[in-house]
DNA sequence: GAGTACATGTAAATTGTTACATGATTTA
DNA sequence: TAAATCATGTAACAATTTACATGTACTC
C-alpha cells in the first residue's frame, strides 16, 4: 500500500509525470521507497482511476503531468495522521551489518573499512548538499528536512561501523 | 535474493527450525529483513535442495532443525565479502518522515510527537537490553553489535524527530 | 544524421502477503 | 480437558523485478 502513498505524496508536493517521479526516486529517494518506472506508470493510472490524482498537463512525447486531487490529499492526510505505521523493513545494508560480525576478524574488518569509506563519502555529500540548500530553502522545507534525515541516519551508520570495527579489532583471534 | 542470505546467515549463527527463525525475525529482526513463516519454510527447502543447508535434527511435531553446510557458508562469505551491496530500501517509516513536513503545522507536530514518544520508548528498551547483555555476552558478539546498531539508528531517528519538530514549530502559519 | 535523453508502457518471472489447513505437544 | 503454543505447510493474490518494446524530441 505504501507505493500508493509515496506517489500521492510526491504529487502533493508538486505535480509530476511518471518519468519525473522515476528520476526523483532514483536520485533522491532510493533509500526511502524505491520503485521502478513501470511500477510508477501503473500506480499513476490507478490513482487517476480512483480519483486521487488527475492529469493536469500533456506535453511532447506523450508526457502526462499528474497532480493530487482534493480527495487524494484527504486520503494522504488520513494515512499520515490516522493510520498506524508499519515499522517492518527490509534493508540489505542492515542485514549485512547484522551478519558481518560472524566473519573472521580480518574479513570483517575489510568489509567494515569499505563500508566506512562509503558512508563517510555519503555523509560528506549530504553535508555539502545541506550547505548549498541553506541558501536557497527555509530550514523547515521538505527537501531540507529529508536531507537532514539522511544526514543523521548516515552519521549513525558510520558511527556503528566504527564502533563495530573497534570491537572486532579487539577480538583475540 | 536477500531472504536467502538472511536465512543462511541466521543458520550459520546457529542451527534452527523454520518456526524458530520466524520467531527470531518477528521479535528481533523485523526492521532488518522481515519475512513470514511460510516464506521461511519455502526458503529452507530451497536452501537444502541447493546444498546450502541440511537437516541436522528432527523433533516432535515434525520439527526439523536446519544448519548451514560448508558450501552454504562459502556462499554466504562470498555474498558478504565480494558482492556489491544493494543500498535500495523501502521503509514506510522513512516515507512518513519524508512526507510529514507537508502537513499543516499542528498536524505535523501532533504526528511528530507520537513518533517521538514511540522512538524514546524504543530507545529506552534498547539501552536496557544492552545493559543486560553487557553482563552476559562479549562486546563484539553478533547480538550485542546488532543491538548497538538498533540503538544508534533509533537515536538518529529520535534526533531527527526533535529537529523536525523544532523547525516546523518555528514556521509562521 | 547519430546519439542521448525523454517518455510510456507490456509480459513474464520472482518475491512477498493473506487467509486458511492441519495436527501434535505442553501448560494451566 | 481446554487453551496456548509449537510446527509445517498450501493456495490465491498482490507487489516487485527483469527484460523488452516503441517511439519522440533534443543536442552535438
Amino acid at each position: 500500500m505504501s507505493l500508493r502513498f509515496a506517489v500521492l505524496g510526491l504529487l502533493s508536493i508538486r505535480p509530476a509525470s511518471g518519468y519525473e517521479l522515476a528520476r526523483h526516486i532514483e536520485t533522491t529517494l532510493p533509500q526511502v521507497w524505491y520503485a521502478r518506472n513501470n511500477q510508477l506508470y501503473a500506480e499513476l493510472a490507478k490513482l487517476a482511476d480512483d480519483g486521487f490524482a488527475e492529469i493536469v498537463e500533456e506535453g511532447p512525447r506523450g508526457r502526462r503531468v499528474y497532480a493530487a486531487t482534493e480527495v487524494g490529499r484527504a486520503e494522504l492526510w488520513r494515512w499520515l495522521v490516522e493510520a498506524e505505521p508499519d515499522r517492518k523493513q527490509r534493508s540489505e545494508v542492515a542485514l549485512r551489518d547484522f551478519l558481518l560480525p560472524e566473519l573472521r576478524k580480518d574479513d570483517a574488518l575489510r568489509v567494515l573499512e569499505r563500508e566506512t569509506r562509503h558512508l563517510a563519502a555519503e555523509l560528506g555529500e549530504t553535508e555539502e548538499l545541506l550547505r548549498r540548500m541553506a541558501e536557497l530553502a527555509s530550514p523547515d522545507d521538505v527537501r531540507v528536512l529529508a536531507t537532514e534525515h539522511r544526514r543523521l541516519l548516515t552519521e549513525a551508520r558510520l558511527e556503528w561501523s566504527r564502533l563495530a570495527a573497534r570491537r572486532i579489532a579487539a577480538r583475540q583471534d
